[in-house]
DNA sequence: CGGTCGATACACT
DNA sequence: GTGTATCGACCGT
């Protein structure tokens, strides 16, 4: 406990205490964040715009069974039961990273996945690591864009996001608008729950563009297309 | 701008 | 063996 504090001004809160919270609580506070990672080849900074709640197997109210924690731990999964502020980074489609921070207390396995941001430092080294984008907007705009923008990969699973070579800074104001809806890929009941699992900032460019679960689509339009 | 489809390797059953 | 918390190329409008 402490005695250093000069008495009078509020402390904030500190992150990784922000973080250990239910991820559809965290998440408005984690978007506008930035994210640091700081490698041999150069630092690469994103803020985030858009993100994802996944819950643990903990929550028998709201089962998830979208989550990659939906049964249990395995060893892939095993940073989502550990502390808030690190990352759980998995590797999907034969081909991409998708980074998460972890939320939520010890032992809990919730998460935000990081589904898009803005890069704001960096733009070079991100876009030699995707050359595929076009413009500043796509370097990070979707899960696993803003991990290879960012230069995340498994080896980085697990690891703490609030220490070096990485770091987080949250916002000193929550961002102003904030839209909130359903998943993005995730089939089946995980997807379509009654609860909102998606946030983001309202009308940033880098939001990633919504595209549903695949199979079974209910057609006709939902809600909106951002 | 929007829909379709192939790529590709790994975790888990 | 099966399915994937995706991306980008390609094609039609």
């Amino acid at each position: 406990m402490n005695a250093s504090q000069p008495t009078g001004a509020p402390q904030p809160t500190p992150v990784r205490e922000v973080l250990s919270a239910d991820p559809r609580y965290v998440a408005p506070l984690l978007l506008g964040a930035v994210l640091t990672h700081k490698s041999p080849a150069g630092t690469v900074s994103v803020r985030i715009t858009e993100v994802e709640a996944y819950l643990g197997p903990h929550d028998s109210l709201h089962p998830d069974p979208g989550s990659h924690t939906f049964r249990g731990l395995t060893p892939r999964n095993a940073p989502m039961f550990g502390p808030a502020g690190h990352l759980y980074v998995y590797f999907t489609y034969g081909m991409h990273y998708c980074a998460n921070i972890v939320c939520g207390p010890e032992g809990v396995a919730s998460a935000l996945l990081l589904r898009a941001g803005e890069v704001v430092a960096g733009q070079d080294l991100a876009l030699a690591r995707r050359p595929a984008s076009k413009t500043a907007v796509d370097l990070a705009s979707g899960p696993a864009r803003l991990a290879t923008a960012l230069g995340l990969t498994t080896a980085d699973s697990g690891r703490d996001a609030l220490k070096a070579p990485f770091a987080l800074e949250l916002p000193a104001t929550p961002a102003s608008a904030i839209s909130a809806g359903p998943r993005v890929g995730v089939a089946g009941a995980g997807g379509t729950h009654e609860y909102p699992w998606r946030f983001w900032m309202t009308g940033d460019p880098t939001v990633s563009r919504y595209k549903a679960a695949k199979s079974k689509a209910i057609t006709g339009k939902s809600a909106s297309t951002q």
